[in-house]
DNA sequence: AAATCATATGATCCTATGTTCATATGAATA
DNA sequence: TATTCATATGAACATAGGATCATATGATTT
């Protein structure tokens, strides 16, 4: 049996399908940067962070400010955390969190830009 | 029975707590963020949309340049598409697509960046 | 017109995710 | 130390999301 053509059954052109191929070659990366977007695509967790953005808060206070209860912010939390997107620190019977991540923030706030024009 | 404090039972100061309301104020914009952000939670749709940048391309190449089965692709386009975030034009059996949001590609290219720092 | 290529769509399945509820742990205070 | 406040965590539940498979539609070619 005949093998088939080089470029499989494709249609586009030789050069472009080697620019395409090139954009997509970072597998790795492209992955991540996926996983970082699944994190920014819950509200709470977004309004979380703009919170922390803004401001070093607890648990409580969090939940107030994003209208969510303790419980739900907490787990996010944790996601954040384990992710290192969020530092926190004790104070007393308080967890006072913050950002730990400059670049969410940067891309947060450009993304916010970008969608309210 | 007796009011609230007026700041509820918050533990964090109140021009802290101004700072913070303020930049949570656009509900409506933080939503619709975080519904961008799901669109490229997904790694197909990341790289649909990253062949894109380079080259207009029909669903069977853009299936085989992002290692997915033409209809996972086609249904992934129909989401793209009812978002308006890719346009298509018919060329014989081909259909042609392309991005139709500069917003997108922006925002995902300096996300790339950076994560891959 | 029949067959073939390319794309689209509907249904189904499986997995991932976010929330709640109950409970546990940590820490200050009475 | 017993209680209360603040946070964390585990389990269960409900929903949404992406992939596949089968099938339908569009469009060209023989």
């Amino acid at each position: 049996m005949a093998k088939e053509n080089p470029r499989d059954r494709l249609h586009a052109g030789k050069t472009e399908l080697a620019r395409v191929n090139a954009v997509l070659k970072p597998e790795g990366t492209i992955r991540k940067t996926a996983e970082l977007f699944g994190v920014l695509s819950d509200p709470t967790r977004v309004k979380i962070i703009l919170a922390l953005s803004r401001a070093e808060l607890c648990v409580g206070d969090l939940a107030s400010v994003v209208g969510a209860s303790d419980s739900a912010v907490s787990h996010q939390l944790r996601i954040l955390r384990n992710l290192g997107l969020v530092a926190h620190r004790r104070d007393g019977k308080l967890a006072l969190y913050s950002l730990s991540d400059e670049h969410l923030e940067k891309i947060l706030k450009e993304s916010i830009e970008h969608v309210s024009e």
